[in-house]
DNA sequence: AATCTTTGCAACCGCAAGACA
DNA sequence: ATGTCTTGCGGTTGCAAAGAT
C-alpha cells in the first residue's frame, strides 16, 4: 500500500508565491512557530502544498535570512567547501549564516562552476589526461575528479572545540563528546595546544583522511606535502596516528574518491553551530563571520589562508 | 522594435532517513 | 518488527529578465 501523497495537488496554488500568502505563512509561523508543514496550509488558510510552505519559509521568509549578493570571501569558501564536500549544499549553507542550501546550489550551477571548470581547466595536470592528450572524466556527467568526502555513516567520537571560541570564551568545555561515540578513539587527541587547528580534534579518522582533507586538490599528494604535514605533526599540530598502513607510500595516496571519507557533520559543525548560534541575532556579524572564515580557511588550507581572509 | 537565446533564481519533484505509533 | 508520517536533501524544471542578433 502506498503512502499518502503529501497533499492533494488539485485546487492548489502553485508558482510564485504572492506578497499576501508570504505574509498568512509568515505570521502562521510567529504564531505557531515551525513544524507540521502538512497541516499549515489549512490551519493557515493557504491554497498550497506543505511541502511548498515549508521550502518558501525556508528559503525566502526565514527572518534570518541573509540575502543580497555573495561577497568575495563567501564565494571562495563555496568553492572550498564544495572541494572538500562535493553537492552537500545543505552541509555548505551551513557554514555560511544565512545563506540557504538552494541560494548556494543556485550561485554553484550559475556561475562559481564554470568558474572552477575553467579554473580546472588551465591546471589541468598531466593525471588527468591521457596518453593522447584527451582528458579523462571521470563520470558521465563529465565532471573533473576531485577528493569529496561524504559526510555521513563515519561516527566522531568525541570533538574538541575550536580554540578561538575557546579564547574567546564562546563556548566553557574544552570537549564536546557525542553521546555513543566510541571513547577510545584510535586516533588520539589532537594537541591542546593554543592554535587554529584545533579544531581538527580527536577524530575518528585516520591520518589519511586528514592528509585527503587537508591537501585535497583533486590531485595527487605529493611527498614535500607530506613531509610538510609531518612538520606540522612535529609541531604539535597533529598527533600522528599509529594505526596508518605502514604499507602505504606517500606517492601512493592519492587524494581519490576511493577514499569514501565519510565525515560526520559534526565535523565542522561544532564550528558552524556555535557562529550560527552567535549570528543569528546579528546576521552580519563581522567578529563571527571572520572567526568561522579564519578557523575554516585554516582547516581547509594551511598554506594561503592569509591570502583570502582578510 | 521584434525575436531569439541565455542567464538567474524560485519552486517543484522524488527519494531517503529518522521518528513515531 | 513493520508501516506510516514528517522532514530534509539534491536534482531538475519553469519562467521572467537581460542580453544578443
Amino acid at each position: 500500500m502506498g503512502r499518502k501523497p503529501c497533499c492533494a495537488k488539485e485546487g492548489l496554488n502553485r508558482g510564485a508565491w504572492s506578497a499576501k500568502e508570504d505574509n498568512i505563512l509568515v505570521n502562521f509561523v510567529k504564531v505557531h512557530g515551525e513544524g507540521k508543514w502538512r497541516d499549515v496550509p489549512q490551519r493557515a488558510g493557504l491554497k498550497r502544498c506543505g511541502k511548498s510552505c515549508r521550502l518558501r519559509w525556508l528559503n525566502y521568509l526565514r527572518p534570518d535570512i541573509r540575502r543580497g549578493n555573495i561577497s568575495s570571501e563567501e564565494e571562495e569558501l563555496i568553492i572550498r567547501l564544495h572541494k572538500l564536500l562535493g553537492n552537500r549544499w545543505s552541509l555548505i549553507a551551513g557554514r555560511l549564516p544565512g545563506r540557504t542550501d538552494n541560494e548556494i546550489k543556485n550561485y554553484w550551477n550559475t556561475k562559481l562552476r564554470k568558474k572552477v571548470q575553467g579554473h580546472d581547466h588551465d591546471n589541468i595536470n598531466d593525471s588527468s589526461k591521457q596518453e593522447d592528450g584527451t582528458e579523462l572524466k571521470d563520470n558521465k556527467l563529465g565532471k573533473t575528479s576531485q577528493s569529496v568526502i561524504r559526510p555521513k555513516a563515519m561516527r566522531c567520537a568525541k570533538v574538541v572545540m575550536p580554540w578561538p571560541l575557546i579564547d574567546n570564551g564562546m563556548v566553557n568545555n574544552h570537549e564536546h563528546t557525542i553521546p555513543g561515540g566510541d571513547s577510545e578513539s584510535p586516533c588520539r587527541s589532537a594537541q591542546r595546544d593554543n592554535n587554529s587547528y584545533g579544531f581538527l580534534m580527536d577524530f575518528d579518522v585516520n591520518d589519511l583522511l586528514i592528509s585527503d582533507v587537508l591537501y585535497s586538490d583533486g590531485h595527487q599528494v605529493h611527498k614535500d606535502q607530506i613531509v610538510e604535514c609531518e612538520n606540522l605533526v612535529d609541531g604539535g599540530v597533529l598527533e600522528p596516528c599509529k594505526n596508518m598502513p605502514s604499507s602505504s607510500s606517500v606517492e601512493d595516496i592519492a587524494v581519490s574518491g576511493h577514499v569514501e571519507a565519510k565525515v560526520d557533520d559534526s565535523l565542522l559543525d561544532v564550528v558552524a553551530a556555535e557562529n550560527w548560534r552567535e549570528s543569528t541575532d546579528h546576521p552580519v556579524q563581522p567578529n563571527a563571520d571572520s572567526l568561522d572564515l579564519k578557523t575554516l580557511a585554516a582547516f581547509l588550507n594551511l598554506e594561503d589562508d592569509h591570502e583570502w581572509i582578510n
